[in-house]
DNA sequence: GACCAGGCACATC
DNA sequence: GATGTGCATGGT
């Protein structure tokens, strides 16, 4: 007995409800914050954001003009504050350089040229890329993360030794191509990640317990 | 105190 | 091409 992931996606959707993602309150604030999650726990990700926010500094212009010594401090608490300061300079480089700052001109390019253009910036890696594409531009592309690979391995839907393209290109062949079900299902897996699927799982109460393969 | 969190680039073999 | 390592804070 196999399990379609549009059978996954209804069950948790009706399980779990709406997700509303992606937590951010504008195209740009998004961006920000998927630099700055990478291997990190979203609830420090806020207190760096409330900073810049409180400083009043979620603006391209504003964030560049930034010294590289003040940003490291304010987002600080995201953790990896060094290496996130210069992936965030990269990619305020890019947007100023290519598209004035402006997230409206840049999310005006077609989906495929734009994804290889953010993956050539150095700190933007294919997670983050489509993170900003889907849910700042609102492109249709599956994102693919840490949780989507422990949770469909462990239901046997994929291999392990899958790379990041073959997950993502599974996804999409068997699932609707619409933003709003890759919005959707994504926020979901990582609900069902966070709480359930954790490296020591808990089986016995995630949504998707029926779904389980048998194991021996 | 150990383990984990919505990756990515780089070194080394 | 595969595998290993550095990057860092804060919650459980």
């Amino acid at each position: 007995m196999t399990t379609s992931l549009t059978e996954y996606f209804q069950s948790a959707l009706q399980q779990l409800g709406p997700q509303s993602w992606w937590p951010g309150e504008t195209p740009f604030e998004i961006c920000v914050g998927a630099i700055l999650t990478q291997n990190t726990n979203w609830t420090n990700v806020e207190k760096a954001i409330a900073n810049l926010k409180s400083h009043e500094l979620l603006d391209p212009h504003r964030l560049w003009a930034l010294p590289d010594l003040e940003l490291a401090q304010l987002i600080r608490p995201a953790g990896y504050f060094n290496i996130k300061t210069k992936r965030l300079k990269n990619f305020l480089q890019f947007l100023l350089e290519n598209y004035q700052g402006d997230l409206t001109q840049m999310f005006a390019e077609r989906l495929e040229p734009l994804r290889e253009k953010l993956l050539s910036v150095k700190g933007i890696g294919p997670e983050t890329a489509d993170s900003i594409l889907l849910y700042a531009a609102q492109k249709p592309i599956f994102v693919v993360d840490t949780y989507t690979k422990r949770i469909f391995t462990r239901h046997q839907v994929i291999s392990e030794e899958a790379d990041y393209h073959e997950i993502q290109d599974h996804f999409m062949r068997h699932l609707p191509d619409d933003t709003q079900t890759y919005n959707e299902f994504h926020a979901l897996i990582v609900n069902v990640g966070k709480h359930w699927c954790k490296p020591k799982p808990d089986c016995e109460h995630c949504p998707w317990r029926g779904y389980l393969p048998d194991l021996k």
